[in-house]
DNA sequence: CCCCCCCC
């Protein structure tokens, strides 16, 4: 096995790993983790799992664990840590399913090796990024199988702002907030979706959304030190 | 190889 030296030399970005290759090594940092997923088709059945992750450069790429790697990978790929992963494949993304990045994402392939990395990932910002301090956690609405929570967080500006949380983001990161409520975290929302209701403008989650407590990136610094 | 993309 190479050494953390070897493959950080080794590593590319997302940007410049050549599509649809299965010979290269990134390093990444988690910040989205599903539950693991049963599904029944006509075609196939089983369990997959899906994980946001993102690069130094920012780039955001999902990849879904299927069936046997939800098992085999299951020590891997804890939120808010970096990994190496060497020898992934990259598939062209479906377009019958969202996915966070337009082209393409990583598949794992009985060749693909995942290894902890000891030092996160140096990066300052993520693409499509919202970074705000929470104010206020409201109580989850379940409506059927429809999850949701509201939440209002503030910037700089004393913008008061809501953002609906959906789905498992109501019902664990919501739980998470709801707990942590009186320290005031930082939150950094990427890849949301932007709506106005009766005039006023909010946020809600889309599932390619991923959430961030306390990122440690300059616009969250910032905002702290203001808040202070 | 794949579930959710919504609401007052």
């Amino acid at each position: 096995m190479a050494t953390e030296v070897e493959l950080s030399k080794q590593c590319l970005p997302i940007s410049k790993v050549p599509k649809y290759s299965s010979d290269w090594v990134i390093k990444v940092f988690v910040v989205r983790r599903s539950k693991v997923i049963p599904y029944k088709n006509q075609r196939n059945e089983g369990v997959f799992k899906t994980l946001i992750l993102v690069d130094e450069e920012g780039t955001k790429i999902q990849a879904t664990l299927f069936n046997k790697h939800v098992e085999k990978r299951k020590d891997f790929f804890e939120l808010s840590r970096s990994y190496f992963i060497i020898n992934g494949r990259l598939d062209r993304v479906n377009p019958n399913y969202s996915s966070v990045h337009k082209e393409v994402e990583i598949a794992f392939t009985d060749n693909t090796i995942i290894k902890e990395s000891k030092t996160n990932i140096s990066t300052q910002e993520f693409s499509n990024d919202v970074v705000v301090i929470l104010v206020t956690v409201k109580s989850l609405i379940e409506e059927g199988r429809s999850r949701r929570r509201e939440i209002i967080v503030t910037n700089e500006r004393y913008d008061l702002t809501s953002i609906t949380l959906w789905g498992d983001f109501a019902e664990n990161d919501g739980e998470l907030l709801e707990k942590m409520k009186y320290d005031k975290p930082i939150l950094g929302f990427c890849d949301v979706r932007v709506s106005i209701y009766k005039g006023n403008f909010g946020i809600s989650t889309i599932p390619v959304s991923s959430v961030l407590i306390n990122p440690t990136i300059q616009k969250a610094t910032e905002l702290r030190n203001w808040y202070l």
